[in-house]
DNA sequence: GGCGGTTCAGTGATAAAGTCACACAAGGTT
DNA sequence: AACCTTGTGTGACTTTATCACTGAACCGCC
């Protein structure tokens, strides 16, 4: 079923008219859901699935900000929204994604009449604040092949996954010919095996760099 | 006259509580207003003077996220003011500042009863947001030589200030000797003149490094 | 004023990361 | 098979970070 813990606790009325008037929409991997400087259309509230957001540099470079998950806010759209600003960053659909599209207007009402919702926006927002101080951190002081290790280590386990260089160096925003030389050095240390797109992880537990 | 302008467009009962209850608190140049891993007080509303924010990684190299002056509001506090985690990052008064500190309770009461005080939030919020993502995209991105004049020339204009490359390294979120050899090599093309714990532009429009 | 301690700044050596340029390999397409 | 696109590898070089010092400027004290 398709649902969103921030409407959950909604009372009954509002609930009935939030439910009714929004249906879910649907995305596919790679649609974008907006993209820099697109207008904001409403906030979004991800039922499931997972979206990136990225942004790109004067220089052409790209870095993953964060990801959005089921039950996550797009808390950067409520900047947007409020401001009528156009995006600074873009959303691209990860794992195919469903989406209530909340308007304005249903949002100010939502915020003038549950604390609730409230409450569920303003810890979205401190998390998204979090999570960027903590990329901020990691970005300025942290060394690449740490970064990179933990990346993979995270989300590939001991199995395999299909990801190239270049998506690599943008989740940590840097240059491809890093990503490929540390990964080389994986490689070299018995760590992993690399083929065309595809990073395998050898040993169960691998060992740091 | 001590004020900030979330509050000024506060319904009169409503304000007049506020401004009852609420009695400006002064911080002199170096105070903290709080550290990471303090609980937090209560929402800061900054009335004037400035006050800047800075994180430290486990490195133990500290950078400045942003900073906040008159009319701003410690959006950063709200997180943990909600979900009642300490704070990640530090606050350092820079120039004498006044502060509302408004408690829990009020908060939410405000939350719940102005439309303008949320929108006064959510803005505050969006503006924090936008800030952490140009620095995350600076700070990944861009060259040092031209952050470090750019910042130099934001706040010298063509006169002379006081702060040592320290402090400098602690606001770009490098090294200290980093900074060092950039200033000897602006100051051998003559774009500015150093002595102990000072920088003086030299040439009206000093030009790019 | 001279002395000792502290804070600041300068610098060489070396390692890590980013940039540029190009070679080549793997996979699709026609 | 010939061709094209995309992904990877690598050398050469620049920029940034780190480590380990040195010495200069300032401060307080006798």
């Amino acid at each position: 079923m398709v649902q969103h813990s921030i409407l959950e606790t909604l009372s009954g009325p509002l609930r009935k008219e939030v439910l009714g008037s929004l249906q879910p929409l649907h995305f596919e991997h790679g649609r974008i859901l907006f993209r820099a400087g697109d207008p904001c259309q409403g906030l979004p509230l991800v039922l499931n699935g997972t979206v990136k957001v990225q942004m790109t540099g004067l220089s052409g470079h790209s870095i993953v900000l964060y990801r959005m998950g089921a039950d996550d806010i797009c808390t950067l759209s409520i900047g947007c929204l409020m401001t009528g600003d156009g995006f600074r960053a873009e959303a691209v659909v990860e794992e195919d994604a469903e989406v209530f599209m909340v308007p304005r207007g249903l949002f100010d009402r939502l915020m003038d009449q549950s604390a609730d919702f409230r409450l569920g926006i303003m810890e979205s927002y401190g998390r998204r604040l979090n999570d960027l101080m903590l990329l901020v951190e990691e970005v300025a002081f942290r060394r690449m092949d740490e970064r990179l290790f933990q990346w993979l280590e995270a989300r590939v386990g001991q199995g395999m996954m299909t990801i190239t260089h270049q998506e690599l160096a943008v989740e940590l925003g840097t240059a491809r010919e890093v990503v490929s030389r540390l990964l080389k050095e994986f490689e070299r240390k018995g760590m992993l095996r690399l083929a065309r797109g595809k990073i395998e992880f050898t040993s169960p537990f691998p060992g740091k760099p």
